[in-house]
RNA sequence: CGGGAUGUAGCGCAGUUUGGUAGCGCAUCUGGUUUGGGACCAGAGGGCCGCAGGUUCAAAUCCUGUCAUCCCGACCA
């Protein structure tokens, strides 16, 4: 491709609305442009590379077996209510309604269409098991759209479902989902860890998530370099850690802590440590209101608490009047004695003596208390955030901890969708039994930014070959001197002969200005035409090295050849 | 949905306090000089100052409303 007929508006200054380092870089690299919030246009950079990934993830999902058809984005309302997910969805559904006032939306996941193909087209033993996916838009009108296309309203999708009549079955087609992902990310040039996620109110007996580490990830991980063990927020087992108590008898007793509302402040004012404190937290779960108590110098875990206590709908921060209603105190002096709702305690604050709590009356704490004496939890459990430096639940050492990016997400659905909308197969004697499903998804638009996030430096991206946009740039300095453009344009004619993706910048623009595009659109290749062009040596680099070699146009080539295959692309 | 911020040329911003001809840098176009890391000189084009009301002789500027975007939080199969 020449580079005077691309369209790659790049932009020297970061736009505005951008914060993290893949948005503003897709940005000016012109590969994206936002629409809406959390909407975005694809140039003609942007799409090469989507392209790309999602030519490997079908590679990928093809040899594992499984099939990809094509849903519509536009689904009609009934597609939905069978499962209760037209009303479970809520307001992250896009809804519209046709002319004749009938309720349509736009497809958030495709669980039920899956279903409903099997249905229809599938009925016996001897057709499963059997993986469908396909690589479609997804819509959601998330809460925060944010971060450029890691959280956009409209996004590129690869999902697939497993259908199988045994629990073994599943099992067998999840590790095939498993190892395809495996493959796909590691081609993608991705470095990724899998961890143990929440199944959560989808029931099921296990999912996993495939996280690119990154500190603007939205998801918590906790990961153990010496066992292996890795598991995010919600599912990462606590093991209780006693700190040192006040050892002896004693009774509780009030005191007066004014205007003390938080843990700081009372560390401040009573001059002890924060796991002398149990933290007393007042939730809404559905219509129930409960307690949880945690260690002072410890965060409450919504989804470990919103499993426990089993609610259906929310669990969220009871709010400020019904906590004064419920302890009979302003908001930061609640504490389990004389509470009248259940009180859930973490292990750790089952293994404390003689702390501190709120009082249920404003500016009062009560001192030396006990459980089980003073008050008595109505459950006991792991209800708190893991950090770092835990014991791994699995060898014991300190765990680590990393904020990471969910590129892939696999799933044992079980019978959930097959029961509620009726999937069954005809047995060998002549019997029905329940389809089995999993569902595996990729968010492939996503993964363009996880790549970014992962690899990119002051000048621009860093992309892994497989991925770039291009495989080489080939840039003559001076596009006025005849020998410089002569030999460029025989290495951009031999590159591309030999399969090479390649870029000749035959812009009139000056040398600086085509090496920072070359830069910043993150081209794997860079070989340049300068003085030496009359002799057809040239200069080679690659973008993640900050040393060039001069060679000859022969060895140029056969350099760039030799890297692209070792580095996973296929010419 | 709660809190905060911002809307002025394609992009980045100043101007708003104290109302009085809409500016700067980059980008774009023309001519010339340059040519190994976002050149220089000269010239040119480009604006419903987010939108709608209101106050005023006069509004980018003051008032009211509204919409949009971004950030923090809540939410996220």
């Amino acid at each position: 491709m020449r580079m005077s007929k691309l369209l790659l508006p790049t932009l020297r200054e970061v736009p505005a609305e951008a914060e993290i380092s893949s948005h503003q870089l897709m940005l000016r690299a012109g590969m994206i442009r936002r629409l809406a919030a959390g909407i975005y246009s694809y140039l003609p950079l942007g799409i090469r590379t989507l392209k790309k990934v999602e030519e490997i993830v079908r590679e990928e999902m093809d040899r594992a077996g499984a099939q990809e058809l094509l849903m519509p984005a536009l689904l009609p309302a009934e597609a939905y209510q069978a499962s209760g997910r037209w009303e479970v969805f809520g307001d992250s559904m896009f809804r519209l309604k046709d002319r004749y006032d009938r309720d349509y939306c736009l497809g958030p996941t495709h669980e039920e269409l899956f279903t409903q193909t099997a249905i229809n087209e599938v009925r016996s033993y001897k057709e499963y098991p059997l993986t469908l996916y396909q690589i479609q838009h997804k819509y959601r009108d998330e809460a925060r759209p944010r971060f450029g296309i890691i959280r956009s309203r409209e996004f590129v999708m690869k999902d697939a479902y497993s259908f199988d009549i045994s629990e073994e079955g599943l099992d067998e087609s999840y590790k095939k989902m498993y190892d395809a992902y495996c493959r796909i990310f590691t081609r993608l040039g991705l470095d990724f860890t899998i961890v143990d996620a929440d199944s959560g109110a989808m029931g099921g007996s296990g999912s996993q998530e495939f996280m690119v580490k990154s500190p603007v990830g939205e998801d918590g991980i906790a990961y153990c370099d010496d066992c292996g063990y890795a598991a995010n927020y919600e599912k990462a087992e606590c093991i209780p850690e006693p700190k040192q108590s006040k050892e002896g008898d004693f009774d509780a007793e009030k005191i007066h802590t004014p205007n003390a509302h938080t843990i700081e402040e009372l560390v401040s004012f009573m001059g002890a440590e924060p796991y002398n404190f149990a933290k007393t937290i007042i939730y809404k779960a559905d219509d129930k209101y409960i307690a949880a108590m945690v260690r002072g110098d410890r965060e409450v875990n919504e989804v470990k608490l919103k499993n426990l206590v089993g609610c259906t709908d929310d669990l969220e921060l009871a709010e400020p009047h019904m906590v004064r209603e419920l302890t009979h105190a302003e908001v930061g002096f609640a504490g389990p004695i004389g509470l009248e709702i259940p009180v859930y305690a973490d292990k750790e604050v089952a293994m404390m003596k003689n702390f501190i709590v709120g009082a249920n009356e404003t500016d009062y704490h009560y001192q030396n208390v006990n459980i089980n004496k003073d008050f008595t939890p109505a459950v006991v459990a792991d209800i708190r955030t893991i950090e770092a430096g835990d014991k791994c639940p699995k060898c014991g050492r300190p765990v680590k901890t990393a904020q990471g990016i969910e590129v892939g997400h696999i799933f044992k659905l079980g019978t959930k969708y097959s029961d509620a909308l009726g999937l069954k197969y005809l047995g060998e004697n002549g019997e029905y039994g329940t389809v089995i499903m999993g569902c595996y998804g990729i968010g492939v638009t996503r993964c363009l930014a996880a790549a970014i996030e992962q690899k990119h430096d002051d000048n621009g991206i860093i992309w892994p070959a497989a991925i770039a946009p291009y495989h080489a740039s080939v840039i003559p300095v001076n596009n006025k001197n005849d020998e410089q453009r002569a030999c460029a344009e025989e290495l951009y004619k031999r590159l591309a002969d030999r399969g090479v993706e390649v870029l000749l910048d035959d812009r009139a623009e000056r040398a600086g200005v085509k090496f920072k595009d070359a830069d910043l659109i993150g081209i794997p290749v860079r070989i340049v035409a300068g003085k030496r062009s009359a002799d057809k040596i040239v200069e080679f680099k690659l973008r993640d090295s900050d040393t060039a070699s001069e060679v000859s146009m022969d060895e140029a080539v056969e350099m760039t050849v030799s890297y692209l295959k070792e580095n996973g692309v296929r010419l």
